[in-house]
DNA sequence: CGCGGGCGTCAACATTGTTGACCGAACTTC
DNA sequence: GAAGTTCGGTCAACAATGTTGACGCCCGCG
């Protein structure tokens, strides 16, 4: 709200409003269209400023997307968790995450093309996915076992928000998470 | 190349060369910088010729996208597969794709937040992995299974070439296709 | 000869991300 | 109290993007 008149004070509050206005519509913005189709000048119009501003502020289009798009899940669900039912957990885990973070995922993926978005991409990976994981596992592969692990999870959310099987999406959920769940189960605890 | 001389037909031949020349450029710039960092102009420069041109051949940039990335495998070497191994030669086929369809696939994921094209990316989704899968399994959740097989092989792709995870990239390729050849053939084949 | 149609070029448009100049108000320093 | 510095904000402009319409050329057909 940067109304034209005089201002009540020089900072009305130390994260200056409208910078963090500016930051909340971006959010928005880049989950809800991704990063090609929202433009700065959209972002500052929803924020009420002016397109430079946002520059200014955040240097660029790029940076302005790589601070406000950080995808991080709760693992604490998952820490009391008995290893042979971690598979089943994670994956009910993150069908049920919701819409914010299904955002961020597809900005990240569909972003990807640029390096930097890559990085953020693929260090997202590894904390989100592997390193959970690899907490729980021990052995000598553990870390290739993560790994595969992570790649089978990622596999169902690409499944589901990328190619966007319309029949896993219309599959209820305890069937999902049953049958997924199993085969990620394979890796975590593989039968001697 | 379209030398600014007389021409010495009015057709050359029936694909009136310069519209292949665009074509084939435009296939080769999509699969190296994907859809958002290949511009109409640059096309139209590589293929020696004026970008005006480009779009009344094509329609849009989006169509001559659609038109070039086609992405097909050769289910041929899994035809004469026993079920019991299609799990390991099927990863091992898509670890052996070439750099070609790799573009494709990269090119048609960053640009699926465009709805053409993620529409182009679903078809492939069912046409390359889940059809040539579903079309050797029986029983009553064979399509069920066809695709939660599909997602499994896809998230290996997703963690090698999306996720980009380097250690997965530098695991031996038998490794590699033994380890998540024996996750998929649990999907396909899953014990009684 | 005329002329219609396909191939190609050129200039322009709106929109994109980004930059630099400018402005006003408030706080600091003499 | 006056001068200056800094910070929040606006405006106009730039180059590059996809796309469109007007124009030109040259062939083969009447």
């Amino acid at each position: 709200m940067p109304q034209p008149g005089p201002r009540t004070g020089p900072l009305a509050e130390p994260g200056t409003t409208t910078r963090e206005a500016i930051r909340s519509a971006a959010t928005r913005l880049f989950q809800e269209q991704g990063y090609a189709r929202t433009t700065v000048r959209r972002i500052a119009a929803a924020a009420g400023a002016d397109p430079a501003l946002v520059i200014r502020y955040f240097k660029s289009k790029e940076l302005l997307f790589l601070e406000t798009m950080h995808l991080t899940i709760d693992d604490e669900p998952l820490l009391g968790v008995p290893l042979e039912q971690l598979g089943e957990r994670l994956v009910e885990l993150l069908v049920d995450l919701d819409g914010a973070a299904r955002g961020i995922f597809l900005a990240l993926v569909h972003g990807s093309d640029e390096q930097r978005i890559q990085r953020r991409l693929r260090d997202t990976h590894e904390q989100v996915l592997i390193a959970p994981l690899r907490r729980r596992l021990s052995g000598p592969d553990a870390d290739l076992r993560a790994r595969l692990a992570a790649a089978l999870a990622a596999g169902m959310l690409y499944a589901l928000w990328v190619a966007q099987d319309e029949t896993l999406l219309r599959t209820d959920r305890p069937a999902l998470v049953a049958h997924y769940g199993a085969l990620l189960q394979r890796v975590l605890t593989p039968p001697v």
